[in-house]
DNA sequence: ACCTCTACTGCAAATGGGTCGCAACTGCCG
DNA sequence: CGGCAGTTGCGACCCATTTGCAGTAGAGGT
C-alpha cells in the first residue's frame, strides 16, 4: 500500500523524457507506452504482459522494442528487474529503493513489498565486519501472505 | 569457510541412496556422479559445468539426465538452485539452510555465503507484524568483495 | 538364475525467454 | 526543412532447460 503510493509519486515525479534526453536517448512512443503500462500497473509484470498491454494501445509496437525500452529504463534506474521465484521469467516494475523486500505469496501469487530496516542493516554489517561493499541487494521472500495463511486451513 | 565445513558435513552425512529410495527413486550412476560433483565442488555450479565434470568421469551421461537428477535432488531438498545475478543461468550447490545469503562479487565473480541472524530476524518480524509466513528466503547481495574493493582502485 | 515391472536413460527435437542484424523510419538540431 | 543519429519492426537466432519416445537396466518375486 504504502509502497504503491511511493511508486505513484516516483512515477509522476519522474520526467522520463527529461531523464532519457539527459542520457542521449529520445522519448519515443513505444518507450512512452512501456512507461505508462509500468506506471499504471499495480504489480510486477513480465515482458510479455507489458508487451500485451502496450499492444492494446498500439499493436504495431514490437516485442523487441519493449525489451529494448526496458533495458534502457533499467540502465537509467527508472525501472527494476527482478527474478521472483514464480517462474523463470523476469518481472519489471517502476524503480524503488532496493531496501525493500519482495514478498511472494505461494498461494495466491500476490507480490508485495516490504520496506524495512533489514537491508540497510545488512549492508552496514557486511561493510563493517566483512569488507564487502554491497551495491545491490535482492531479497525475495516466498511464503504465505496474511490473507492466505489466515483465511484458509 | 565455515559454510564449506558445514556443506561437507551434510554431504558426507547424507546418504543420497537412502533418501532417493525412500521416495521411490533409484540411485543410479548418473545420479551418483552428479551428486559427487556437487559434493566436491567448492562453489556454485551451472548445469553445464556439472555436466562437463560428470562427463569427465563418464562421457555417456547426457545433459538431460543431469538436469533430471538436479530436479529430483532439488525436490528432495538435497540441493539448492539459485539465480545469482551473474548470468541468466541457474547455479546449483549442496543444500544449506536458507538463512544464508549469497554474496556475489561483481568484480571477481566469486560467490560466498554469509550465515547471519538476518534471515531469522526477517522471518520473525514478518510473521509477528505482518502475518506473512515465510518459508523460503533468498537473499542475493551483489557488490565488491573484500579482496577486490581493498586491493584495486 | 530368470522374469517382469518400472524407473531411468540417451537422443533429438521442441520450447520459450530474450537478443541481434538490418533496412526502413523519425525526432530534432541547426 | 535537410540530414544525421538514435529508433523501430521484423525475422532469424541463441541458449538454457524440457519433453517425447523407444530402448535399458535395477530390484523384487519365484
Amino acid at each position: 500500500m504504502e509502497l504503491n503510493a511511493y511508486a505513484d509519486l516516483m512515477a509522476a515525479a519522474t520526467d522520463v523524457g527529461r531523464v532519457l534526453r539527459e542520457h542521449g536517448y529520445r522519448l519515443t512512443s513505444p518507450r512512452w507506452l512501456v512507461w505508462s503500462v509500468l506506471r499504471s500497473a499495480t504489480g510486477h509484470l513480465t515482458a510479455d504482459e507489458i508487451t500485451k498491454q502496450v499492444n492494446d494501445a498500439d499493436p504495431t509496437v514490437n516485442r523487441s522494442s519493449v525489451y529494448r525500452s526496458l533495458t534502457i529504463f533499467e540502465e537509467l534506474d527508472l525501472v527494476r528487474r527482478s527474478l521472483l521465484g514464480i517462474d523463470e521469467s523476469a518481472r519489471w516494475e517502476i524503480a524503488h529503493p532496493d531496501d525493500e523486500a519482495h514478498l511472494v505469496c505461494r498461494s495466491c501469487g500476490s507480490v508485495g513489498h516490504h520496506a524495512g530496516e533489514f537491508v540497510g542493516q545488512i549492508r552496514l554489517h557486511l561493510s563493517e565486519h566483512h569488507g564487502f561493499v554491497a551495491d545491490g541487494i535482492d531479497l525475495v521472500i516466498t511464503g504465505e501472505c496474511a490473507d492466505c495463511s489466515g483465511a484458509h486451513r
